[in-house]
DNA sequence: AGAGCCGCTGAATCCTTTT
DNA sequence: CAAAAGGATTCAGCGGCTC
């Protein structure tokens, strides 16, 4: 409860809160000690090969052996997944490399199912033309940060994909879960499923980007999520059929804050000892967790070891 | 001006209104008339291979000849375009087949370069989960048209993609033709740039879906887009540098509709005498066209016949 | 008079059963 | 066992009705 949780030192090998567990580690050595069958959920954000300055990851390599090592990840996430289980696998691309997303998401699919594709929308403009005469609703026209291109043959990106995989492509979801409220209102009442006045949100995910504020001014992570990515994607999967989640790049965390914040056990794997350090400085600042007893079924924990 | 077009009749072979025309004719065919190099810019959604009730089209091939069919259209399109031209290909993916809009892609790759990738988005919500404290904004929770899915397992799709080819990716394009205003009205007094007051909008277009207030009862056309899609795919390019553009799939003719509001020369293809009576019918109700000398330049109109 | 409820229709569909 | 056909489903939009 109001128990201080002490502040990790600055490079960790592991750290523990509540069912929340980091490892430092490579990710396919980290994947190769879990059990065969034994995750229900994997939600990460892989490197993207895009020359970005991860420390301990050389983050520019040839296509053919990035692409090949991708293969490799998702052999190793179909290998550890349960028959019933999810993988959600968040991929962008930059706008000079627009192939880049769809080649991991083919690379991935040798192993596994593409069930879904989501849509992770972090800016997005509603009205039509300047020029256009008003379409009614006045007022908002642009929602979310984005980040400018300079090149005048590309337009910024403020999208990236969510690919869901799964074993068979025939895992059932809790669309509800991340349900949004009916648009007419008259049909609140009117039909079995309307008891919860929810409808399905759809593959368009609009989440404002979250900016990183780090403590200190060094190196901030490149690729990270805003947690209620993850946390939309364990709540689709259905919280009550996850045992075990794991993020084999856990980089900053958000997926760990995400299942710390629903009670979920969870192991996530950094390479990298700082990375893994900051993400635990910032488990460490989460208020209070669940009680053990949210969480529907007893973990059943690998050794993470 | 205030002359009235007469109304097409019902099956028509081809038909003309300012600088606008339309002909009967299958796509490659018509493509193939085109002189090397003459297109400015090509606008299309070809059949998606779904099965759609097409009638004289079978919209339900082995996808590996689906797909080479595809691949030839992409040559064809090649051929035809100019050096700097564009080539915006719209398409979706079903929730059950992911995989189609990039097997699309990729086949038309062959012969063109990725430029640009954009994501028409037909309906998102904004709001966070309703359980979630109130993000300010309230009030708005979502926007647009979508499809529903009777389907647990496949979230429904308020999704389609518009790849940008070019012949050598390296086209410049107008982007600020479709921009949007700053949302920080202070950035305007900041960048030179910012004398238009407009900013990039980015590669996810919002456009709520043009649901057909079915006219006539018959047939609606299962494939249409809202005008106002390839009306940005044209102001992108950048008007100045339209000489011609076409649409090999023109369908009820949205594309055609958008060219004639700008006063683009135009010439649009499509097998069905009956989609392009409704495609004439569509255009001889616009009230009226832009004057000749609207256009920069005089159009080279390539033979089309 | 307007908020609330109900019926109807249609959409680049999904699922099951049948040849 | 691939392919076709019919039934099932979801939910926005609109029109009509009630109180």
């Amino acid at each position: 409860m109001g128990v201080r949780t002490p502040t990790p030192s600055r490079r960790i090998a592991r750290y523990r809160r509540g069912s929340v567990e980091l490892v430092a580690t490579d990710a396919l050595a980290g994947l190769a000690r879990l059990d065969h069958g034994s995750v229900s959920v994997v939600v990460t954000s892989p490197p993207y090969n895009t020359g970005q300055p991860y420390s301990l990851y050389r983050d520019r390599r040839p296509r053919s052996e990035y692409l090949a090592w991708i293969g490799e990840v998702g052999r190793a996430v179909r290998r550890v997944l349960s028959p019933q289980g999810s993988f959600f696998l968040n991929v962008g691309s930059p706008p000079r490399d627009p192939w880049l997303a769809f080649d991991v998401a083919r690379e991935v699919g040798r192993s596994l199912h593409l069930q879904n594709v989501l849509h992770w929308v972090k800016s997005i403009a509603l009205g039509g033309l300047p020029t256009d005469p008003p379409t009614g609703r006045a007022g908002i026209v642009a929602v979310g940060h984005y980040r400018p291109v300079a090149s005048s043959r590309f337009v910024h990106s403020a999208h990236e994909y969510v690919f869901h995989f799964t074993p068979t492509g025939t895992v059932p979801l809790d669309r509800l879960a991340i349900g949004v409220p009916y648009q007419d209102a008259s049909n609140l009442t009117r039909w079995r499923r309307a008891g919860t006045g929810l409808r399905c949100r759809g593959n368009v995910w609009f989440l404002p980007y979250a900016t990183i504020q780090r403590r200190e001014r060094d190196r901030p992570h490149p690729a990270t999520f805003p947690e209620e990515l993850p946390e939309w994607c364990f709540r689709l999967h259905g919280l009550e059929r996850i045992r075990f989640a794991v993020d084999p790049f856990v980089g900053l965390g958000s997926s760990a804050i995400a299942a710390a914040r629903l009670g979920l056990p969870f192991l996530g794997f950094d390479i990298d000892p700082e990375y893994l350090a900051e993400a635990a400085r910032r488990l460490a600042r989460l208020p209070r967790l669940p009680s053990a007893e949210r969480r529907v079924r007893p973990a059943i924990r690998p050794r993470p070891n």
